[in-house]
DNA sequence: CAGCATGTGTACTTTATAGTACACAGTTAA
DNA sequence: TTAACTGTGTACTATAAAGTACACATGCTG
């Protein structure tokens, strides 16, 4: 799905329970002009920079990470991490690649609770 | 230590003993007006595109995610990577970012003979 | 039914990115 | 000693990113 379809679509459905989420009173919310909001949810412009992102997540309750996602970005922290350690981050991350999900979320588990 | 200075010391150190190291000739290697490189060795502009840091680490013999880290960038394959699973690589990143070189070398070897 | 709210079209702006093109003075090598 | 090669200063360019500002027709509503 297309970054500005999707938020379309939520906003939509909360507009549906609560008429602040007109494209006006969210894009006042998130510090952006209206038009542009309405041009970003058709596709006709790129998706906003990761701090409009952000607050586009906030205001919808979704997901930063899915969202910057959609629009071909990752957050900053994470490239924070990798840029300090490219070679170690750089090496998982690829031997990560194809592995299913319910491995990398092992992963993730064993290191949380795991003694690493 | 800067990228500019960090691949200059690199060249540098490679024309001692082959002058097919100069700025010139590197630069017109991996495909950039020598003007160009000489003012991205001094930091006279910022580092150049993706594209031309991979040519450039190349040349050089250079770990070319080391040389992006220090361009302030991530090299795109890794950002697809993540990108296609926004949630579990975020969070697995989260979790690894404090966790010290030996303990994130063990992972990756884990992962790598470990039956996932 | 007057008045505010709504979504969107058009036109423009600002800043960053990623360089090129050319001239020039100093260095080296034949 | 001249021809080529070297590094660099200056000026310029093209494209993308990330929006703003305003006008307009439509629609709801109190």
């Amino acid at each position: 799905m297309l970054f500005g379809e999707y938020v379309r679509k939520k906003r939509e459905m909360l507009k549906a329970t609560d008429r602040r989420f007109s494209v006006r009173q969210v894009a006042r919310r998130i510090g952006v002009e209206p038009a542009y909001l309405s041009k970003v949810e058709r596709g006709e412009v790129a998706p906003p920079s990761e701090a409009k992102i952000r607050a586009l997540a906030e205001e919808l309750g979704e997901d930063p990470d899915v969202l910057l996602a959609m629009a071909g970005k990752v957050s900053s922290d994470l490239l924070e991490v990798i840029r300090k350690r490219p070679q170690l981050f750089a090496q998982l991350i690829r031997e990560l690649k194809t592995l299913p999900d319910h491995a990398i979320l092992r992963l993730v588990r064993e290191v949380r609770d795991g003694d690493w």
